[in-house]
DNA sequence: AACTATTTATAAGA
DNA sequence: TTCTTATAAATAGTT
């Protein structure tokens, strides 16, 4: 498009690539708010320049539409990008709360317990803690040590940056059962 | 563009705006390839169809382009998204496993040396634990607790869906200390 | 930044 | 839906 048509590889000089990059960045935007403002439709566009600049565009703003693109995605994708609806994420992380208070009062009770017995049975400084709770203990450690090694595969992966999405995601998901298939999403070819 | 021109108006007939809806998208996306070919750049491209259907486009994908966009969002504005650099975000985690993991080696060592004594002073099925440990996972409730505070709020915010980066973010950010105040978590909008 | 000769996108129609 | 095509819009090279 233009006086003549050019080839689509990666432009050399660096001045005609930076022009280039504005022109076509400017009219992508333009065609986004069009494709808004016609159809109702939400859209985000992030873009580096080829000098690490970042821009973007969104309609009506960026943030949420990305979040809700990946959190509609758990609801479909069975490989990694395996993100939760908020819904289910928030319960889950709510029972784990109500599982550590629980166990909290429990211990804090029969702490106090224990130590009337200690001293009665002259026995200092010693607090009560049954075998469930230890065992739900061991339990949250082994889901958060998981956690863990999937974020450090994950910062390999994305070079110097790691995924924090992605931590959230396997946390929240991290026995989540409604998932299909990771190619279902790119419509685009 | 076309047989003629048309104002940028919402397309009001449902069939026409769902087929300029491809259209137009099917353009966007053609177009975000030339720029990231011959431009050497990164892109990431989401939209909702009218319809609510998501699609999408990136270059190289679209999960590292947005995660890089927001992640260098939190390093320049001191507004609302201040994420926090991820490997921070990830030694943070490994310090809390790091405490929970001792805590449970010292609540078990505890454990056994109280039934110990339990037995030689007759008082049984009674488990060790400090003031310490208490403590700590006191503190950690707490945590939790504020986190999803913040969540619940969150999600009332946003409609059905909450925010599944907010969550990751205030958690990974607890106690940060570039933080600017509480308030400066909710920027949209 | 502006200007155009061309190429490209696309609205309507089939 | 997919294709055709007249026209609008984008843009490569130029000034």
């Amino acid at each position: 498009m233009g006086r003549r048509k050019i080839e689509m590889k990666m432009v050399k000089d660096s001045n005609s690539r930076q022009v280039t990059f504005s022109k076509r960045r400017s009219g992508i935007f333009k065609k986004a708010h069009e494709l808004a403002t016609l159809c109702a439709a939400q859209i985000a566009i992030v873009v580096f320049s080829p000098g690490g600049k970042p821009f973007s565009f969104g309609h009506p703003s960026v943030e949420p539409v990305v979040e809700r693109f990946l959190n509609d995605k758990g609801k479909k994708s069975t490989k990694v990008y395996n993100f939760c609806r908020s819904e289910a994420r928030l319960e889950k992380l709510n029972n784990q709360l109500l599982d550590l208070q629980r166990q909290l009062q429990l211990e804090k009770k029969k702490e106090q317990l224990l130590q009337k017995a200690m001293k009665a049975n002259e026995i200092p400084n010693l607090e009560p803690l049954d075998e469930m709770s230890v065992d739900k203990l061991l339990k949250f450690k082994k889901a958060l040590e998981e956690l863990r090694e999937k974020m450090k595969a994950r910062v390999v992966e994305m070079e110097a940056s790691s995924s924090l999405l992605l931590l959230s995601k396997n946390y929240a998901c991290m026995d989540e059962d409604e998932i299909i298939s990771k190619n279902s999403f790119r419509k685009w070819r």
